[in-house]
DNA sequence: TGGTCATATGACCAACTGGTCACATCTTGA
DNA sequence: TCAAGATGTGACCAGTTGGTCATATGACCA
């Protein structure tokens, strides 16, 4: 937890300490971002920085909770549809969200991206948890879909969830990789309009394919054995 | 390109310097693996490890293409199959001869692995050049994949061939993530007979799921011939 | 034997890291 | 006005990194 200093610190001085960290931490793995030049970056002395966040560890962990909870916030926005919509809608709602969000905090996703799915710079209990947290998340949603029909019912449940789970974590890469130059270079401007909808496009497909494959076929499963 | 004194190793030192890289690479990201520590664990001088290559660069980028040489004289030991046994006839075979080359060199697996999709430690244009030939090898399948009938006639290629690609990677991935650690508890002890098979019978598994979503419909698409 | 050349070595270097701490400065209340 | 406590600061620390280089070693040949 950060000290009270932290949370004492004007509004401006601290938001622009959270925007240096990050930009930094969204374009650069854990190691690579220094103390020293992130207090630099944010114009403070890096005795400061030690007194707001005990460690460097701290200070990451911080950002990866912030992201989290800015997501869960930005989702609990709007009324989640009906679970009754069946669940390739719910899904498809749930990625238009994931975009949305990501496109108005694109380096704070980033950020969660790296944690969740990049290389762990130290085993920590809560990001593990965190990982595996969404797993079970999608079991449970499988688990509805095939009760309600949805779903084919010969799906191996956990099986199934972690490539869901790996769908949407493809999402997010797939961004990173087409547009990546984009990304980088002009760092904090949002994406273009034409770049958000070929995105769209693009992820719209990908849930067609992936409705496809685990989908309830309304054909081959009643009558004839395949 | 290493010195020519590296070749001029006797086999033996110049085998467990490799190992002794390998398994450090295949364990940590770049910036992890320190040049000194492994000139220790190789039991030779520092100096002598920058006889044989100019940077930790050279180093790295040469157990990467060591891991991709390897790979492909793996894939040419048996003779492959037809292109006529079908698109997916011949991804199986693909997954098949990757999963039986990670189990016998998973280090050496993991080492390209990382290099291909895990965090790119530098900008550099072999690296960057095999990925996209990855994905241009797999929009070559898919297009006759196409012609043959054999998928459906209104994918996307481009974004079928990222999925597959990707499909490939959450392959690996899934070894990882799954068997992560006792994969790491032995680190150099070949899996398990009962493991393998498992991951085996997961793999099929996924890539039926592929099969329904990318394949040619028999009775969808064309209104109940078969 | 002495000389030449490839090879081996580890002390050394500058640059950087995460983290500390004695001290300076500011804010507040009496 | 002054004291006390909170906050800010950057020189400093030990440790590590990638990389260098003068020197030592040892194999080969005359």
């Amino acid at each position: 937890m950060p000290s009270d200093t932290f949370y004492n610190l004007p509004d401006e001085k601290r938001e622009k300490l959270l925007r240096t960290a990050i930009d930094a931490f969204a374009i650069a793995p854990y190691e690579h971002v220094s103390m020293s030049q992130l207090a630099q970056r944010a114009g403070i002395a890096k005795g400061s920085l030690y007194q707001y966040f005990t460690d460097k560890r701290e200070l990451y962990l911080y950002l990866v909770q912030l992201a989290a909870d800015e997501k869960l916030a930005y989702l609990q926005r709007v009324e989640p549809p009906s679970p009754d919509i069946g669940m390739f809608a719910y899904l498809r709602w749930l990625t238009e969200q994931t975009l949305d969000f990501q496109f108005a905090n694109p380096n704070l996703y980033q950020v969660a991206y790296r944690a969740l799915y990049g290389d762990r710079p130290f085993p920590d209990a809560s990001l593990q948890g965190a990982q595996e947290a969404g797993i079970h998340y999608f079991e449970g949603l499988i688990t509805q879909g095939i009760a309600r029909g949805d779903l084919r019912s010969d799906l191996d449940i956990e099986l199934t969830a972690l490539l869901i789970s790996n769908f949407f974590s493809q999402v997010g890469n797939y961004i990173v990789d087409t547009l990546g130059k984009e990304t980088f270079d002009r760092s904090r401007g949002p994406l273009g309009k034409e770049a958000q909808s070929q995105i769209r496009q693009a992820i719209g497909t990908l849930l067609d394919l992936l409705e496809r494959g685990i989908g309830a076929q309304q054909h081959d499963d009643t009558g004839e054995n395949k």
